[in-house]
DNA sequence: AAAATGTTAAATGTTGACAAAAAACAAAGT
DNA sequence: ACTTTGTTTTTTGTCAACATTTAACATTTT
């Protein structure tokens, strides 16, 4: 017996609430370093101010804003060092994930993953020739989120994607559009290479290039004359 | 000019109680897997149920606590495969922390940190040979910490922090006496060397054999007959 | 007696009000 | 003109009450 439910019956008021405020984050409707007035949020979506408090401290405690006590809640504002540290950050999580997604195909322990990586592949091989910009946009992710979930390591997907979440803060425009889809791609088929092999450390190796490469291109694209050194500690 | 400050001066209430049932469950003073009653809490502390409420939503974001909507929160319990997983990425973090210190390093950008670093190695030396565990411990806490500090990544750091304390979750003694000091030592050792070498790819390899070889150590002292595998997708 | 249903009790979700702190503003003094 | 001090206003921190959902119990039915 089996009977749809009702409606999306959403969970709570406080998490439709806090993926809102994500939306608006991300979307750039709130800018960087920007207040976030609890009055003003709740006013403006119809709902308690206790339900907007909850959900910017759940905000805040996955790295898109800041809290400062008796002083308020202010949008992440990032500085190009932290998009570094950021991105090797990111390397190292994404690097141990096709480690561990390479073990997990050779111990035979993934049926499915190993098919939808060849179609996703060809599909991005498609994408560059026609020089679709958006469509490989979306695959790339795509490919990332795939991997992450080989692993079967939760805990390292929820850091990724807050990781990714929050290097949208930086120049939204620069993270959306690989610069180089030709390289990009070449560098996907010599991570899915050795992940479909079941060989862990060329997989890691070639992730972690993979990471590093992407933010030289980066840097080189949008801060040609930066060096983006982290400063003394 | 300058005038001591008053009192302790709580920042916020919220946090003091963040604080206070952070320590109740890793001092196992609530069980894993246990329900958290909101009226209960509040009454035993002497604050309101709001305030209890907010400190138990952001421990949930650094993972300590599970919340289920319309349900409650409870004391995250872990499997043996959860351990590996936190194992597989702590050993990400801190090796590319150890990678990124070498790099500082080499470029001049620490001061202070390799004296402090070398003393505490002095200082671990000692302790094995005193065969003293409890101040290994402490020690060994300390040698982590200061290569995530050198490696000016707040990010990681946090990162970092939460995952120990998750990992702590789950047979808390065992985690908190190192196997075999000797060895453990030498591993440090290797790290140290490298790092103050300022070989980045050096250290980045010593990092991660020594988490890898503590998951090994900690699996054979305490779960002997167990593989540990991550099961099916 | 066991399963299903109706009813009551308890816990969480949500809200509005009060208290305390910070920011903005005005006024006085140098 | 600039700093300092006092006052007002705004905003956050905390609390207590109401609404809704879930869990526990009693009752009925097969």
């Amino acid at each position: 017996m089996s009977a749809k439910p009702i409606g999306p019956r959403r969970a709570t008021l406080a998490g439709e609430v806090r993926a809102e405020i994500e939306r608006m984050i991300l979307d750039g409707d709130l800018a960087g370093g920007q207040k976030m007035n609890e009055v003003q949020l709740s006013n403006a979506m119809g709902v308690s101010r206790g339900t907007v408090r909850e959900a910017i401290r759940s905000l805040a405690d996955s790295g898109l804003i800041e809290l400062i006590a008796n002083r308020g809640a202010f949008v992440h504002e990032m500085t190009l060092a932290d998009v570094r540290n950021l991105y090797d950050l990111r390397g190292a999580v994404f690097a141990m994930a096709c480690a561990t997604s390479a073990r997990r195909v050779a111990e035979g322990l993934e049926r499915e993953f190993p098919k939808k990586l060849e179609r996703n592949l060809q599909q991005m091989r498609q994408a560059t020739d026609k020089a679709d910009t958006a469509k490989y946009y979306q695959l790339n992710i795509e490919f990332h989120d795939m991997l992450l979930e080989a692993a079967a390591n939760a805990k390292a997907k929820t850091v990724y994607d807050n990781l990714v979440k929050e290097m949208h803060l930086f120049r939204r425009r620069g993270l959306s559009v690989p610069t180089n889809m030709a390289r990009s791609l070449a560098e996907h088929e010599d991570i899915a290479k050795a992940v479909l092999e079941g060989q862990p450390e060329p997989a890691r190796l070639a992730a972690h290039e993979h990471i590093t490469a992407g933010f030289a291109r980066y840097i080189k694209t949008h801060e040609p004359d930066s060096e983006a050194g982290a400063g003394p500690a």
